[in-house]
DNA sequence: CGGTTGTTTGACGCCCTTCAACGAGCGTGG
DNA sequence: CCACGCTCGTTGAAGGGCGTCAAACAACCG
């Protein structure tokens, strides 16, 4: 049973901007169906052409991309409320991959009419230039942590970006966000070694910082853990909802 | 004395996606003026509001973020036809700073007009995304460079692709590319430091693979270059003129 | 109960950083 | 004209953060 999109439970959060009546109409024409997917399932390929757009409606995954030799590097992490496919969109084929870490359901669109909603909505057409500028905008972040901070700084960071968007989103009770991923997954984010990774958790869970266990995450020291971020403090930047 | 959209030097290339008359007709009154600055001008700071959009006619330049502490990451190296400010253009403020490294010449767009240039020009704003989503991409790139490749591997997928990239827009002459960066630069962009950077350049060098100095780049050995820097082989993707 | 996946811990070593110093080129001013 | 300061490239030495190797442990499952 597909969600409606004037009942969409995400149009609400404040961390995306509101949208108007009609737009919602507009969206719910141009979606054709949900999508529905487990644990660990491949959403789009490297190197695929798909034809579908999505936005994520619930459930976590990853974006990632893999060098020849196998190193694998994890774009950023998919939370609802990401649109996914935009390259697909405007480019011949994917430059990465994205795949499900929870059990996710998803907004399909047509990517055959992607030109014709955008030309039809130039509203929702400059949302999408939006979307992919806001994108290009925490990649840039991204980019400055891996090659700036330190490893515990970087996964401080990491972590507290994670529980920031899930309270953006509803994801956080009494303080819980679910963390689904591996450490595996939070290391191929870094560019760090997993063993690496893991001591420099369990030291942050020592200094009573963060603790992240059984796929819950914990913020237990919120002024310590934004500074050695190092994080400047700034709003998650408000963005349109597909 | 401004140069005429359609006699611009650039959209000839076949870097970019080619232009209609008309297009170029609207990016003609769209244009509000050229600037032209001098090296190590800043062109947008952090945290800036600019009323003003730009591409990059002439020159290079430099796109960076600053930590508080002042470490410094550089985001993307700035080509001729690049755009610069979209972030400005769609969100509050400028969240990175650009600023010239030769001496540039840029088209100069009026961020006020934007939005009426998107909405009545679609396929423009449709190109606007697809400008965005190839950023989003390369940024991606960067991402996995910096992640996983060691410091040699980075430092030749970086020299690698400014070649390419500067053969596309026709720089390169007789097998030398302009290379206006300093070994501080590049180490900016790979979160490497200078000593290190230099050092790894020296051996790319001895190697005869390739040489860096007095601000020209030229590739002695092309297939060990590819090699080492694990390069996918992929074309340049095309991407649309502002 | 063995097999698998993910977390944890220890030992060892190297890539890379940091500190330090020197040289080359160049513009400035005495 | 040369001394001086500044920037940038280069090189050596020392140390640490992080990667790699290896193994043990916990949880889950057929």
């Amino acid at each position: 049973m597909a969600t409606e999109c004037k009942n969409c439970p995400l149009h609400t959060k404040d961390l995306f901007v509101s949208l108007k009546p009609e737009q919602l109409a507009e969206m719910q024409r141009f979606k054709v169906g949900e999508l529905s997917i487990d644990p660990g399932t491949p959403l789009l390929m490297e190197g695929s052409n798909s034809p579908q757009l999505f936005t994520a409606l619930r459930g976590m995954g990853l974006r990632y991309k893999t060098l020849q030799d196998g190193r694998r590097q994890v774009i950023n992490l998919v939370f609802p409320g990401d649109f996914i496919g935009l390259q697909a969109g405007v480019m011949k084929e994917m430059k990465h991959s994205v795949e499900a870490t929870t059990h996710m359901t998803l907004c399909v669109f047509d990517r055959g009419e992607f030109w014709n909603f955008f030309r039809n909505n130039p509203e929702r057409g400059f949302d999408m230039t939006w979307l992919a500028a806001v994108e290009e905008h925490l990649l840039g972040e991204s980019l400055a942590t891996i090659g700036q901070r330190t490893a515990s700084e970087a996964i401080a960071w990491t972590l507290l970006r994670i529980y920031r968007r899930g309270e953006a989103v509803g994801l956080v009770t009494n303080g819980h966000m679910p963390m689904p991923y591996k450490q595996q997954d939070l290391a191929d984010c870094l560019g760090l070694s997993l063993v690496h990774t893991n001591k420099t958790l369990g030291r942050l869970r020592e200094r009573q910082i963060v603790s992240w266990s059984e796929g819950q995450l914990q913020i237990n020291d919120m002024e310590s853990l934004a500074e050695l971020a190092k994080d400047d403090g700034e709003p998650m930047p408000k963005r349109p909802l597909m």
